[in-house]
DNA sequence: AGAGTTCTTGACGTGCACGTCACCGTAACG
DNA sequence: CGTTACGGTGACGTGCACGTCAAGAACTCT
């Protein structure tokens, strides 16, 4: 079982590509919550997801307290029913702040492929020249 | 022809929701190029455009670096056709690199999306156990 | 037991993207 | 003709997201 396996600090870093410093980071932010034997950190599968999230929302340019409050959301237990009308509405903010990033993205993508095509067609052109 | 108008550093910081210290900024990272009337900057249709992909670009947490160079592909004359290989390759690389991104985003948007239907579903379950 | 490796906690340093402040020029207004 | 407004150039300050280094604990190998 994997899944319930715990990782040591370095193991973590390895497996997603970043340091000691930003994990102790990262916990210190309330990103993460390693269960400590001892002294030393262990990460859970819990944490291995939220680290995914965090890895994920900072690609999308998102701040580290922006992807707190987006991990608070994801995990919520059945607790703070009174909150979670009010929680709904924010996280619904934000899928339609995602929904237009993402559109504009395609957007971008599909003005810069453009772009590459014309390139391409200068290109083309250049070549004909130079056999001319 | 509001085309070819100029704009005050004033104006364009109301156009585009930006400080003065902002565009200065830009303008010494090579991002614009506005003339200058006397020490006065005026920024054309070409900075105005060039902001707008910066502004952009920066939603999607690319760099200023990042941008700078993005804006160089898209600002090509047809001079450096040397390049212009290499610099197709490079575009080519972005945007696949976007396309990735892209998708994620909506993987993470149907991700959340999944997680506010659970939500609603556990606030329809409150409501019915208070109505009992 | 000594040496080496891995982890810990501070504390200070760094790069980016600006913000802020001091001071200067100049064009316009009453 | 003083002053208010807008724009300019340094230069230093700031928040974020870590990097880096010092000093020590804890385990491991030989």
């Amino acid at each position: 079982m994997t899944e319930n396996e715990v990782l040591t600090i370095r193991e973590m870093c390895d497996a997603f590509n970043v340091t000691p410093r930003t994990l102790r980071f990262y916990e210190s932010k309330e990103l993460l919550f390693p269960i400590r034997e001892g002294q030393k950190r262990l990460f859970t599968r819990r944490d291995r997801a939220r680290l995914k999230l965090i890895l994920r929302g900072k690609r999308f340019g998102f701040s580290l307290e922006d992807i707190r409050q987006l991990l608070d959301l994801y995990e919520m237990g059945d607790q703070q029913k009174t909150q979670l009308h009010e929680t709904i509405k924010i996280a619904q903010q934000r899928m339609s702040e995602m929904s237009r990033q993402r559109d504009e993205l395609g957007q971008a993508i599909s003005e810069l492929a453009e772009q590459i095509g014309w390139a391409e067609k200068q290109l083309d052109k250049a070549r004909q020249t130079d056999a001319a």
